[in-house]
DNA sequence: CAGAATCCACCAGGATACTG
DNA sequence: CAGTATCCTGGTGGATTCTG
Protein backbone atom coordinates (compact mmCIF):
# COMPACT_ATOMS: atom_id res chain seq x y z
CA UNK A 1 0.00 0.00 0.00
CA UNK A 2 3.14 2.30 0.84
CA UNK A 3 6.64 2.01 0.26
CA UNK A 4 8.27 -1.33 -0.70
CA UNK A 5 8.68 -3.68 2.13
CA UNK A 6 11.22 -2.82 4.38
CA UNK A 7 11.21 -5.57 6.63
CA UNK A 8 12.61 -8.84 4.66
CA UNK A 9 12.09 -12.94 6.32
CA UNK A 10 14.94 -12.29 7.73
CA UNK A 11 14.56 -9.65 9.58
CA UNK A 12 10.99 -10.65 11.17
CA UNK A 13 13.17 -13.04 13.24
CA UNK A 14 14.25 -10.03 14.75
CA UNK A 15 10.75 -8.29 15.08
CA UNK A 16 9.79 -11.66 16.64
CA UNK A 17 12.39 -11.59 18.69
CA UNK A 18 11.57 -8.11 20.02
CA UNK A 19 7.63 -9.13 20.25
CA UNK A 20 8.60 -12.11 22.45
CA UNK A 21 10.65 -9.86 24.99
CA UNK A 22 8.38 -7.62 25.24
CA UNK A 23 5.08 -9.80 24.58
CA UNK A 24 5.18 -10.97 28.50
CA UNK A 25 2.68 -9.82 31.37
CA UNK A 26 4.84 -7.23 33.02
CA UNK A 27 7.45 -5.63 30.83
CA UNK A 28 5.51 -3.09 28.96
CA UNK A 29 3.17 -2.24 32.08
CA UNK A 30 6.77 -1.76 33.78
CA UNK A 31 7.87 0.30 30.98
CA UNK A 32 4.86 2.62 30.43
CA UNK A 33 4.94 3.33 34.43
CA UNK A 34 8.96 4.30 34.12
CA UNK A 35 7.83 6.45 31.04
CA UNK A 36 6.88 9.27 33.16
CA UNK A 37 9.78 9.47 36.39
CA UNK A 38 11.93 7.11 37.85
CA UNK A 39 10.10 5.24 40.34
CA UNK A 40 11.15 3.09 43.38
CA UNK A 41 10.56 -0.69 43.76
CA UNK A 42 7.13 -0.58 45.98
CA UNK A 43 6.42 2.43 44.14
CA UNK A 44 6.52 0.19 40.90
CA UNK A 45 4.29 -2.16 42.69
CA UNK A 46 1.88 -0.49 44.16
CA UNK A 47 0.88 1.50 40.45
CA UNK A 48 1.70 -1.67 38.46
CA UNK A 49 -1.62 -3.74 40.09
CA UNK A 50 -1.87 -7.15 40.19
CA UNK A 51 1.98 -7.76 39.93
CA UNK A 52 3.81 -10.01 42.23
CA UNK A 53 6.88 -9.12 43.50
CA UNK A 54 8.86 -11.85 42.36
CA UNK A 55 7.41 -11.36 38.86
CA UNK A 56 8.26 -7.26 38.77
CA UNK A 57 12.17 -8.18 40.29
CA UNK A 58 12.45 -10.80 37.81
CA UNK A 59 10.70 -8.24 35.20
CA UNK A 60 13.64 -5.30 36.46
CA UNK A 61 15.86 -7.84 35.86
CA UNK A 62 15.78 -8.71 32.60
CA UNK A 63 15.00 -5.39 31.28
CA UNK A 64 18.11 -4.19 33.16
CA UNK A 65 19.98 -6.51 31.83
CA UNK A 66 19.40 -5.99 28.06
CA UNK A 67 20.09 -2.01 28.78
CA UNK A 68 16.53 -0.71 28.98
CA UNK A 69 15.99 -0.13 32.81
CA UNK A 70 18.80 1.25 35.14
CA UNK A 71 19.22 0.18 38.60
CA UNK A 72 20.50 2.85 41.04
CA UNK A 73 21.18 1.99 44.34
CA UNK A 74 20.88 4.42 47.44
CA UNK A 75 22.52 2.48 50.39
CA UNK A 76 20.81 4.21 53.15
CA UNK A 77 18.48 2.44 55.95
CA UNK A 78 16.32 1.79 54.34
CA UNK A 79 17.84 1.19 51.43
CA UNK A 80 16.38 3.50 48.65
CA UNK A 81 16.35 1.95 44.56
CA UNK A 82 15.37 3.93 41.95
CA UNK A 83 14.67 2.33 38.33
CA UNK A 84 14.88 4.35 35.42
CA UNK A 85 14.92 3.99 31.57
CA UNK A 86 17.66 3.99 29.99
CA UNK A 87 17.35 6.39 26.38
CA UNK A 88 17.26 2.79 24.85
CA UNK A 89 14.28 2.15 26.80
CA UNK A 90 13.08 5.40 26.04
CA UNK A 91 13.41 4.81 22.56
CA UNK A 92 11.58 1.42 22.59
CA UNK A 93 8.43 3.04 24.45
CA UNK A 94 8.08 5.44 21.13
CA UNK A 95 6.99 2.27 18.80
CA UNK A 96 5.40 0.74 21.75
CA UNK A 97 3.09 3.79 22.03
CA UNK A 98 2.31 3.52 18.33
CA UNK A 99 1.06 -0.15 18.96
CA UNK A 100 -0.65 1.17 22.35
CA UNK A 101 -2.88 3.67 19.82
CA UNK A 102 -3.72 0.79 17.22
CA UNK A 103 -4.67 -1.24 21.11
CA UNK A 104 -7.05 1.51 22.03
CA UNK A 105 -8.48 1.87 18.24
CA UNK A 106 -8.91 -2.31 17.71
CA UNK A 107 -9.43 -3.54 20.81
CA UNK A 108 -12.98 -3.69 21.13
CA UNK A 109 -13.35 -4.69 17.49
CA UNK A 110 -10.97 -8.05 18.48
CA UNK A 111 -13.43 -8.92 21.38
CA UNK A 112 -16.35 -8.51 19.19
CA UNK A 113 -14.83 -10.71 16.65
CA UNK A 114 -13.81 -13.02 19.44
CA UNK A 115 -17.74 -13.29 20.47
CA UNK A 116 -19.03 -13.57 16.95
CA UNK A 117 -16.76 -16.37 16.54
CA UNK A 118 -17.28 -18.41 19.60
CA UNK A 119 -21.09 -17.83 19.24
CA UNK A 120 -20.91 -19.35 15.58
CA UNK A 121 -18.95 -22.45 16.46
CA UNK A 122 -21.70 -24.94 17.26
CA UNK A 123 -19.98 -27.51 19.22
CA UNK B 1 8.60 15.22 26.14
CA UNK B 2 6.24 15.36 23.53
CA UNK B 3 2.32 15.75 23.53
CA UNK B 4 0.71 15.06 27.04
CA UNK B 5 0.32 11.39 27.37
CA UNK B 6 -2.17 9.88 25.37
CA UNK B 7 -1.67 6.52 27.29
CA UNK B 8 -3.33 6.37 30.61
CA UNK B 9 -2.32 4.05 32.92
CA UNK B 10 -5.94 1.97 32.32
CA UNK B 11 -5.10 2.30 28.41
CA UNK B 12 -1.90 0.43 29.84
CA UNK B 13 -3.68 -2.91 29.97
CA UNK B 14 -5.34 -2.98 25.89
CA UNK B 15 -1.15 -2.24 25.49
CA UNK B 16 -0.11 -4.98 27.25
CA UNK B 17 -2.86 -7.09 26.24
CA UNK B 18 -2.19 -6.62 22.39
CA UNK B 19 1.79 -7.79 23.13
CA UNK B 20 0.70 -10.79 24.81
CA UNK B 21 -1.35 -11.37 22.11
CA UNK B 22 0.60 -11.28 19.05
CA UNK B 23 4.01 -11.68 21.65
CA UNK B 24 4.22 -15.30 20.97
CA UNK B 25 6.53 -17.24 18.89
CA UNK B 26 4.76 -17.23 15.75
CA UNK B 27 1.91 -14.87 15.11
CA UNK B 28 3.82 -12.11 13.91
CA UNK B 29 5.98 -13.69 11.62
CA UNK B 30 2.42 -15.28 10.19
CA UNK B 31 1.35 -12.10 9.71
CA UNK B 32 4.40 -10.79 8.28
CA UNK B 33 3.86 -13.49 5.64
CA UNK B 34 0.96 -12.71 4.77
CA UNK B 35 1.27 -9.15 4.14
CA UNK B 36 2.68 -9.77 0.70
CA UNK B 37 -0.34 -11.74 -0.37
CA UNK B 38 -2.69 -14.32 0.32
CA UNK B 39 -1.32 -17.67 0.94
CA UNK B 40 -2.18 -21.42 1.70
CA UNK B 41 -1.44 -23.73 4.28
CA UNK B 42 1.78 -25.42 3.69
CA UNK B 43 3.12 -22.27 1.97
CA UNK B 44 2.77 -21.01 5.13
CA UNK B 45 4.68 -23.52 6.53
CA UNK B 46 7.36 -23.72 3.88
CA UNK B 47 8.31 -19.70 4.48
CA UNK B 48 7.58 -19.98 8.11
CA UNK B 49 10.72 -21.87 8.68
CA UNK B 50 10.55 -24.18 11.43
CA UNK B 51 6.93 -24.12 12.65
CA UNK B 52 5.44 -27.30 13.54
CA UNK B 53 2.16 -27.77 11.82
CA UNK B 54 0.33 -27.92 15.53
CA UNK B 55 1.42 -24.06 15.97
CA UNK B 56 0.72 -23.01 12.61
CA UNK B 57 -3.09 -23.91 12.92
CA UNK B 58 -3.14 -22.50 16.19
CA UNK B 59 -1.96 -19.70 15.16
CA UNK B 60 -4.02 -19.32 12.16
CA UNK B 61 -7.12 -19.81 14.17
CA UNK B 62 -6.78 -17.54 16.94
CA UNK B 63 -5.73 -14.92 14.02
CA UNK B 64 -9.09 -15.91 12.46
CA UNK B 65 -10.96 -15.83 15.93
CA UNK B 66 -9.73 -12.07 16.58
CA UNK B 67 -10.73 -11.21 12.71
CA UNK B 68 -7.19 -10.31 11.68
CA UNK B 69 -7.39 -13.73 9.19
CA UNK B 70 -9.50 -14.86 6.48
CA UNK B 71 -9.76 -18.18 5.57
CA UNK B 72 -11.42 -19.38 3.03
CA UNK B 73 -11.66 -22.54 1.45
CA UNK B 74 -11.98 -24.01 -2.00
CA UNK B 75 -13.64 -27.54 -1.69
CA UNK B 76 -11.67 -29.66 -4.83
CA UNK B 77 -9.41 -32.66 -4.57
CA UNK B 78 -7.34 -32.10 -2.62
CA UNK B 79 -9.04 -29.24 -0.62
CA UNK B 80 -7.19 -25.43 -1.18
CA UNK B 81 -7.48 -23.31 1.95
CA UNK B 82 -6.56 -19.43 1.70
CA UNK B 83 -5.30 -17.30 4.46
CA UNK B 84 -5.39 -13.57 4.05
CA UNK B 85 -5.12 -10.83 6.08
CA UNK B 86 -8.19 -8.95 6.44
CA UNK B 87 -7.99 -4.95 7.06
CA UNK B 88 -8.24 -5.12 10.45
CA UNK B 89 -4.80 -7.49 10.08
CA UNK B 90 -3.34 -5.33 7.35
CA UNK B 91 -3.88 -2.31 10.10
CA UNK B 92 -2.00 -4.14 12.50
CA UNK B 93 0.88 -4.80 9.95
CA UNK B 94 1.14 -1.12 10.49
CA UNK B 95 2.67 -0.36 14.25
CA UNK B 96 4.44 -3.74 13.76
CA UNK B 97 6.90 -2.63 11.16
CA UNK B 98 7.50 0.48 13.36
CA UNK B 99 8.59 -1.45 16.30
CA UNK B 100 10.01 -3.43 13.38
CA UNK B 101 12.25 -1.03 12.44
CA UNK B 102 12.57 -0.21 16.35
CA UNK B 103 14.04 -3.96 16.92
CA UNK B 104 16.39 -4.25 13.82
CA UNK B 105 18.44 -1.07 14.53
CA UNK B 106 18.90 -1.89 18.59
CA UNK B 107 18.60 -5.69 18.15
CA UNK B 108 22.28 -5.23 18.22
CA UNK B 109 23.05 -3.14 21.41
CA UNK B 110 20.36 -5.43 23.42
CA UNK B 111 22.47 -8.30 22.51
CA UNK B 112 25.77 -6.33 23.45
CA UNK B 113 24.05 -5.30 26.57
CA UNK B 114 23.27 -8.83 27.95
CA UNK B 115 26.14 -10.20 27.32
CA UNK B 116 28.32 -7.31 29.14
CA UNK B 117 25.98 -7.98 32.31
CA UNK B 118 26.34 -11.66 32.03
CA UNK B 119 30.32 -11.01 32.12
CA UNK B 120 29.82 -8.70 34.72
CA UNK B 121 27.96 -11.38 36.88
CA UNK B 122 30.61 -12.81 39.25
CA UNK B 123 29.07 -15.58 39.89
C1' DC C 1 -3.39 -30.92 1.09
C1' DA C 2 -5.01 -29.37 5.35
C1' DG C 3 -5.71 -30.38 9.22
C1' DA C 4 -7.20 -33.13 14.14
C1' DA C 5 -5.72 -35.69 18.15
C1' DT C 6 -2.55 -37.04 21.51
C1' DC C 7 1.53 -36.93 24.39
C1' DC C 8 5.09 -34.45 26.56
C1' DA C 9 8.74 -30.84 28.18
C1' DC C 10 9.61 -26.43 29.56
C1' DC C 11 8.80 -22.13 31.58
C1' DA C 12 6.05 -17.99 32.73
C1' DG C 13 3.88 -16.59 36.51
C1' DG C 14 1.31 -16.84 41.13
C1' DA C 15 1.62 -17.67 46.29
C1' DT C 16 4.11 -17.83 50.31
C1' DA C 17 7.85 -17.48 53.56
C1' DC C 18 12.18 -15.59 54.73
C1' DT C 19 16.31 -11.92 54.80
C1' DG C 20 19.66 -7.73 55.14
C1' DC D 1 12.32 -1.27 51.86
C1' DA D 2 13.93 -4.31 48.49
C1' DG D 3 14.57 -8.09 47.57
C1' DT D 4 15.67 -13.95 47.68
C1' DA D 5 14.16 -18.79 47.93
C1' DT D 6 10.92 -22.41 47.22
C1' DC D 7 6.88 -24.66 45.64
C1' DC D 8 3.33 -25.30 42.36
C1' DT D 9 0.10 -24.87 38.31
C1' DG D 10 -1.37 -23.75 33.71
C1' DG D 11 -0.26 -22.75 29.24
C1' DT D 12 2.99 -22.60 25.19
C1' DG D 13 5.08 -25.07 21.88
C1' DG D 14 7.44 -29.34 19.89
C1' DA D 15 6.95 -34.16 17.92
C1' DT D 16 4.31 -37.74 16.25
C1' DT D 17 0.35 -40.20 14.50
C1' DC D 18 -4.04 -40.38 12.15
C1' DT D 19 -7.90 -38.63 8.81
C1' DG D 20 -11.10 -36.65 4.95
Amino acid sequence: MDMPTRLEAHDCRGVSEILMRIGDKWTVLVVMMLREKPRRFNELKRHVGGISQQMLTRTLKTLERDGLVDRSVRETTPPQVEYALTPLGHSLSAPVMHLGDWAIANLGEIHLNRHRYDAATHG
